[in-house]
Order: structure tokens, then C-alpha cells, then sequence
RNA sequence: GGCCCCUUCGUCUAUCGGCUAGGACGCCAGGUUUUCAUCCUGGAAAGAGGGGUUCGAUUCCCCUAGGGGCUACCA
């Protein structure tokens, strides 16, 4: 039995997106699961495509993840390079071998003359397909003479290499999502292996370097679906029919509402990240949001990604990374494409927040905090903490829900303020306060105890004054138990801001 | 258009021929709470349609419909 080894192999024409990194992760559990290896190779063939910085991009949002590719660039490994641009020369000689063994062949055909085909094929109602049915009428090293094909190549004239798909062969591969999928080899046409700046194509570098680098498990998108039977194809061509690694084609991440396949702009558009970092285009410098700045633990898009498209027969939701690696499997992934939920993923997080230490949290918080330079105690903070982390979903959340914490309110509930700021409440409230400033300790309990005495006393309902007294402090009609702020806040801090609220609204 | 893949609550999904179709998010109601949130309890909510096979089909087969992907010298 080979070794278990998986590749990750994006192409760094942009930002990752969160399909990708689903696919990663899968590979990744898979490899872990079975103590293989999990490489990262990049499919940079495409220089007009290529962006500046994506590579880098991908790299961090993985390593932000805690998915640590065994091999890749950098890190290297005893099947490098892998980075496809630099492993250039290697290909050439599979392209040789299937030309001179008739599987391949040189094309001189230019734009022009091909999109010329595809219109006459179109009118002959045929498929417009470069393939059996019409290599013949084409520029190629099956119409041309050899000296004319040895002339163009000795002048340096622009060619491809295409392959050559068998006139009627049944091609039947076993993907271990589906199953059995059949696919007749006429369907597909002569696709080009090797681009006239001698690069090959993703189909070519993606086959050698998956049999070079003893690839055991090809898992990737369904968008691959289609070009797995020209695969097959070329293992075969090549004579490495016995070492076909076994396939799996996850499905799709559709978009939350319409039609097709999540795309790059859905998420700021919907209001939520599709990328798990930002990033910011280097054409016009524009950005789309990430999980991460997002405030998204990395634990909880684990766990969102994973569950999109896999899920576990016994009904758990929430696993860890280890967790992950221990209950994935391929033979429960669904065949189906999911639809990105926003408001589970926000659940999520949610869960991966209440699960963490108050220490923690403010261990991840204090960055945050930094960035607005605000300075308090922790002691301080740690109360903040306790009081608001039930009613937040994010990080990023604490400081506009629990803002009076930080500072004086400047707006009031509108609502509340017409409906609670009332005389008799207001005066309430400011005896309250005179009271309480008597106190020895100005807890929460001494407070409570303060203020129920002269509910009882003064035989006033608590609704009629607790509101009031919530809107002058914080600004707001809901959130923690008044006594706990005002005692952290403080009795300077709590008359000070009644005293202001009053100026504002004189009752 | 052609080829391939897919189809259980609004969404993510469980079910490997016996189902009063289970769970989660969201939604609604009630309880807890001064309030909001958390939490607890309950509720509404699904097998695309039509044929078969079978004692019995959500589960197996076929057709239709719908959805998705691919159809580049892009991956």
C-alpha cells in the first residue's frame, strides 16, 4: 500500500476563496487522518492570469487556518519544485513521448482560423469542437507534411501540442463521491496540452506532477468533473494506467440566495466574508473582506467549512480540528452543492466564543483594544467581558455593544427616551444615586439592595424607573444588569453621566 | 445547444427497504431576566412529479422537471 499523499493545487490568479479553502481542508483532514502527506503545489502556468501577492495570500490564509502543508514552496520536500512555472523543462519529454507515439500532436492554427472552425461547425450544426471531427481541416501535424511541420517548428512558428482523443472509447473512472461516471472519448475534444509559450496546460502539469510527486488521492471540485475522463486519457497515454490516483470531486458552495456557484463579489454584497483573509486587489486596490478581520476565529470557519458538504451521522456539529481529522470521511460527503448559510456560520462563532475562558477572549481581544487605544485594567475588562459576551457573535462586536463601557453614551434610544425619561423616574433615579453615593461598597448587591428598599418604600414600579436609569448611563434599553454596570462603572462615573443626561434632556 | 453531475423542512443535513421522516441554524410561542442577550420548554416547517421493482419505498430502476458544472493556447 503507497503512501497516502494529497495535493492542494491552487493557481494564484487572486484571493482564495472559501470553496478553495473547503477543498484544502478536506485534503487536508484526509492526509492527517491516514498519517500522509498534505502538499501545497502552485499551478502558476498561466502567466497572463497571474496576481501579484496571491501566493502569498494563500499561504497565510492557510497557515491563519492551521493547515500546514508537509511539502510545498518554501517548505520544499523531495518532490520539488512545486511551483509548475518552475518545474518547466520537466514536462516537454511526456510531450514528446505522446507526439512521437502518435497520441499528440503539433497545431499551427491561429486564433483567427480557430474561432473560424468553431463558426462553420456552428452553421453545419455540429458541436464546435476542435476534435476528430475536424482535426482534419486544420493546421496541424496530422494535415501538414513533415518537412512542412519541420519547417514551421525549425522557423520558431508559434504551435501548440493538442492530444489526440480516440475516435469511440468508453471512459469509465470510479470517484469516490459518485461513483462510476461514464463519458464517451468522442464528448471530448483534442484539448491543448502545451501552450505556444511552452508552458503546459493545467490538464498536462496537473497529471504529471500528480504521478511524479505520488499523488495517492486527487480531491477537488466539481468544476473538474468534466476534465477527469481527459485525465484518465493522459495516464494512460503516458503508461501510468496502474498508478492513477483514486479521484473524488467535492460539490460546489453555491450562493446563499439565486443562481450558481458562490463568486468573489457575493460576499460583500450579502454581508458576509467569501474569503478567509482580506485582500486588496493590486489593479485598483479594492477590498474584499476576510473571516478573519471579520472577526471569525479560525476554529469556527473550520468548522463551518467542514460541515458544508460533509456531515456526521450522529448529529454533532461542533468539532475541532482533531475532531475533524478523526470523524472525517469522504464516503459522507454529499454529492449535492451547498448553499452558504450566513446566519449558522454567525452561530458558529458564536458557539467557539462561549466555549473559550474569559481570559482568552481577552487574550484575542486585546489587539483590538490596542487599535483604539483603550486602556483598562483587566481586571476592568474581564468584567466588560463576562457581562456582553452572551450578546455578541464576534470580537470585533465588544466594543460597539458594550461601548458605555468606554465612554459616555452620545445617542440615546429615541423610543425609550420618550416612553422612560420621565419625571418622576428621573427623580427617582437621582435620590437613588444620592443614597448610593453613601455606600461603604458600591457593588452590585449593595446597589440592588439600595434600590429595592425605595421601590418598596416609595411604592413605585420597577419599570417605571429601572429604564430610566439603563438610558442615562448607557444609552440603550437593553443589555446587562444595570447594578453590574453602574458598580463597575463607578459612583463618579455614574453621577457624572446623570447629571449630563439631565442637561441634555431636561424633564 | 451538447456532455457530465445532482435533487429530504427556507438553509445545512440524518436515514445504508419497515418512518409517527431525526438533528442544527433561522422563525414563532411560552418560561427565566428590570430589559436585551444567553439558557430552558414547546411549535410550524421536507422526501420535485410520474411510472415501475417489492409484502412494503425517502431509500433500488426508468422517464420528466428543476438545479449545478463544463464546453479557452484559464485554472
Amino acid at each position: 500500500m503507497s503512501k497516502f499523499r494529497v495535493r492542494f493545487a491552487p493557481s494564484p490568479t487572486g484571493p482564495l476563496h472559501i470553496g478553495g479553502v473547503r477543498t484544502a481542508l478536506y485534503n487536508f483532514l484526509l492526509a492527517k487522518q491516514n498519517g500522509g502527506d498534505f502538499i501545497l503545489r502552485i499551478e502558476d502556468t498561466d502567466q497572463a492570469r497571474f496576481v501579484d501577492g496571491a501566493e502569498e495570500y494563500i499561504k497565510e490564509s492557510l497557515s491563519w487556518l492551521g493547515i500546514f502543508p508537509d511539502e510545498g514552496p518554501e517548505i520544499g520536500g523531495e518532490f520539488g519544485p512545486y511551483r509548475q512555472s518552475e518545474r518547466k523543462d520537466i514536462y516537454k519529454p511526456y510531450v514528446d513521448q505522446m507526439i512521437q507515439e502518435g497520441n499528440a500532436y503539433y497545431a499551427f492554427d491561429t486564433v483567427e482560423e480557430l474561432d473560424q472552425m468553431r463558426e462553420r461547425m456552428k452553421k453545419a450544426g455540429m458541436q464546435p469542437r476542435y476534435d476528430v471531427t475536424s482535426r482534419m481541416s486544420m493546421k496541424n501535424s496530422l494535415t501538414l507534411s513533415q518537412d512542412e511541420v519541420n519547417d514551421r517548428l525549425a522557423r520558431g512558428m508559434d504551435y501548440v501540442v493538442r492530444v489526440k482523443m480516440p475516435r469511440k472509447q468508453e471512459i469509465k473512472f470510479y470517484d469516490e463521491i459518485r461513483g462510476y461516471v461514464q463519458v464517451q472519448s468522442n464528448q471530448i475534444d483534442d484539448k491543448v496540452i502545451l501552450k505556444s509559450d511552452g508552458l503546459p496546460t493545467y490538464h498536462l502539469a496537473n497529471v504529471v506532477d500528480d504521478h511524479l510527486m505520488k499523488i495517492s488521492h486527487i480531491i477537488r471540485g466539481e468544476e473538474w468533473l468534466p476534465s477527469a475522463p481527459l485525465h484518465i486519457m493522459l495516464y494512460h497515454y503516458l503508461g501510468w494506467e496502474n498508478t492513477i490516483p483514486k479521484m473524488a470531486h467535492l460539490p460546489l458552495i453555491l450562493k446563499p440566495e439565486g443562481k450558481g456557484k458562490l463568486s468573489k463579489r457575493d460576499g460583500d454584497r450579502l454581508g458576509f466574508p467569501v474569503f478567509p483573509i482580506d485582500w486588496f486587489d493590486p489593479e485598483n486596490n479594492e477590498k474584499s473582506s476576510g473571516y478573519r478581520e471579520y472577526g471569525y476565529f479560525p476554529e469556527a470557519v473550520l468548522n463551518i467549512l467542514a460541515l458544508l458538504g460533509w456531515h456526521s451521522s450522529d448529529n454533532k456539529e461542533l468539532f475541532s480540528l482533531s475532531e475533524l481529522v478523526q470523524h472525517f470521511s469522504l464516503k459522507k460527503v454529499n454529492k449535492a452543492g451547498a448553499r452558504f448559510d450566513a446566519e449558522k456560520a454567525k452561530w458558529f462563532n458564536h458557539q467557539y466564543l462561549l466555549g473559550m475562558s474569559e481570559n482568552e477572549i481577552l487574550k484575542k481581544w486585546q489587539p483590538i483594544l490596542k487599535a483604539n487605544s483603550i486602556e483598562k485594567s483587566e481586571d476592568y475588562l474581564l468584567k466588560v467581558i463576562h457581562m456582553i459576551k452572551d450578546r455578541v457573535n464576534f470580537l470585533n462586536d465588544f466594543l460597539e455593544e458594550g461601548n458605555y463601557f468606554f465612554a459616555s453614551p452620545v445617542s440615546f434610544d429615541p423610543k425609550g427616551m420618550k416612553k422612560k425619561w420621565k419625571i418622576e423616574g428621573v427623580n427617582f433615579c437621582k435620590e437613588f444615586l444620592d443614597n448610593a453615593a453613601k455606600l461603604e461598597e458600591f457593588t452590585a448587591d449593595n446597589l440592588q439592595a439600595v434600590f429595592g428598599a425605595m421601590l418598596k418604600e416609595k411604592e413605585i414600579g420597577v419599570g417605571q424607573v429601572m429604564p430610566t436609569m439603563r438610558l442615562a448611563i448607557t444609552g440603550r434599553m437593553g443589555g446587562p444588569p444595570i447594578f453590574d454596570i453602574l458598580s463597575l462603572l463607578g459612583i463618579n462615573e455614574v453621577q457624572g453621566r446623570f447629571s449630563k443626561a439631565i442637561e441634555m434632556f431636561p424633564v
